[in-house]
DNA sequence: TGTAATTCCTCTAGCTACTAGAGGTTCAAG
DNA sequence: CTTGAACCTCTAGTAGCTAGAGGAATTACA
């Protein structure tokens, strides 16, 4: 059996977020010990570390509770699985799209401006101030 | 002279953005007329403007508070600006340089699994349960 | 000029996904 | 038995808004 703070160790999430995953009801209320401190096994840990990764590759908690309630289910069809994974990459690359055009504007933008001149010429509050200045939508 | 809705559709800025940019100071306390509406004229739509061409090109409201700062004050240097779009882009690159290993991931992932089995096999819940399974970290 | 629709006002609370801190209890080592 | 680390609950704070309640002002039209 694992203390809450073995679990943090283990799973590197930080010991108040275990508390508030078990809170939102991503993780199911963990068992006690006399004293009242938390006590984990082996699957705690496990759907903890579940849950760390799928975080880590920007899947929402919704999505997660979602993943979660199918591993519940092991005969269900997996389909909704792959749905999520699959909108999660779509966001993803959306993100990607608008973040490459961001980059280019602000490469831009702070190419204008050496940063010798005073704010009263400088291209970069221009830029900002003057959406017209922008090489392409953003 | 402009009401807060002839602003809100000027700048593209919802009106309760626009009181919230007014009440955490990043706005100057509109004008009022009889009736305690505010107002506003050419500047402020201009300043709200710049507020939202920034924000489209993701700086931190902080960030934006100290941009307008030196637009405020034309005869300082303009170093601090161009530091800001600087560490904008940066963050920028950083962030694109992260979301291409989750595509990766996550398109590899999702390809693994057509949806037709049952998830107990399904390989986007074992590769999220187990880190091991993926190719490269993120 | 009356009235009805629209816009505006303030205030509070909610969203995501945590994080930090106060004030107090339990555990483990020596 | 004591001491220090780890644990407990609860509240509030983070960014950047957004939504809704309940009421006042403005504007358009008859």
């Amino acid at each position: 059996m694992f203390s809450i703070g073995e679990m943090s160790r283990r799973a590197k999430v930080k010991i108040p977020t275990i508390r508030y995953y078990e809170q939102i009801g991503l993780l199911p209320e963990a068992e006690r010990n006399g004293g009242n401190q938390r006590r984990y096994d082996k699957t705690g840990l496990e759907r903890l570390s579940f849950i760390r990764h799928a975080r880590d590759l920007g899947f929402s908690i919704d999505a997660i509770g979602a993943l979660i309630d199918l591993q519940n289910h092991p005969d269900r069809s997996c389909k909704s699985a792959n749905d999520i994974a699959v909108a999660q990459l779509a966001g993803v690359r959306a993100k990607i799209k608008r973040l490459r055009l961001l980059e280019k504007e602000l490469a831009r933008i702070s190419l204008g401006c050496d940063g010798q001149g005073v704010s009263e010429e400088c291209y970069v509050l221009a830029s900002l101030a003057d959406h017209q200045l922008c090489s392409k939508d953003h």
